[in-house]
DNA sequence: AGAAAAAAGTTGACGTATCAACTAATTTAA
DNA sequence: TTAAATTAGTTGATACGTCAACTTTTTTCT
């Protein structure tokens, strides 16, 4: 327990959250430049798209993201004009998601481009890293 | 580039990310209920007290923490009165930081409990995911 | 010496994530 | 059946990280 060990340990911590924080960016500049979405907006698109969630809790439950966060970004997808929703007749609290033709179309232009990212992203990682993680 | 593998590499930064918010939390719990500090002051104070940095840029260099946020960091210290800043005599772009004794006491009262939160951290990781990280 | 480049910090804009308080609708359980 | 608990979603506050533009000072280079 000396200084040594505890800036290890302290920084730790640290290196995880930037090569988190690095990886989302590299993201973020790839959605931004060729398809205007922040990363959040095209992971809930990615989820409407290809799994069979339906609305927000769904979502939520999918994933664990906050339900704030998602509040915001899928009201910022439906003033984009990539979702439209509806409250759905047999629960007034819900209300249903389906993408628009215009977000349908967006997700299959960046879907190459995020695979490619992320094989990438792989190439820099050794194998004992990706065990790891 | 099938299906399988986008959706394992999705995962890999989907855990990166529940790691590292983890791990944070309750250190941020901690920091705010018995010393009134975010993790990034007390970062700060940290590397203040235990290595040489004497200014902004060397924490920069040391773990390549942003420069803006670090002035901002810095700035919340200086208000909040644990740190005190004195502009470098034979370079007058650096500003020298030193901790005020405020800023030691809580250091040295809140290191046991950082050390105890990594102690048990490092419990649940193998050494395989120490080294990798 | 003087111009160009680099370094130290500051500031603004943005994206991501958490937490908490709140309304409204639905389910549960006394 | 009605009161209590739960669930869906919204909103506000705050923390954290990145990028870029900017000022000021120092260094480098010709």
């Amino acid at each position: 327990m000396n200084i040594d060990e505890l800036e290890v340990q302290q920084f730790l911590t640290y290196r995880l959250a930037r090569t988190h924080m690095r990886l989302n960016a590299q993201a973020i500049r790839i959605l931004k430049r060729n398809a205007g979405l922040t990363l959040t907006q095209w992971r809930v698109i990615a989820l409407l798209a290809g799994t069979d969630c339906k609305n927000s809790s769904d979502i939520e439950r999918q994933i664990g993201m906050d339900k704030g966060q998602l509040s915001r970004t899928i009201r910022g997808l439906a003033d984009a004009g990539y979702v439209k929703f509806k409250t759905d007749a047999k629960d007034q609290r819900k209300s249903n998601l389906k993408l628009t033709a215009k977000a349908q179309k967006i997700y299959d232009q960046t879907l190459p481009l995020m695979r490619n990212r992320q094989h990438s992203l792989f190439a820099h990682l050794d194998e004992t890293e990706i065990k790891a993680i």
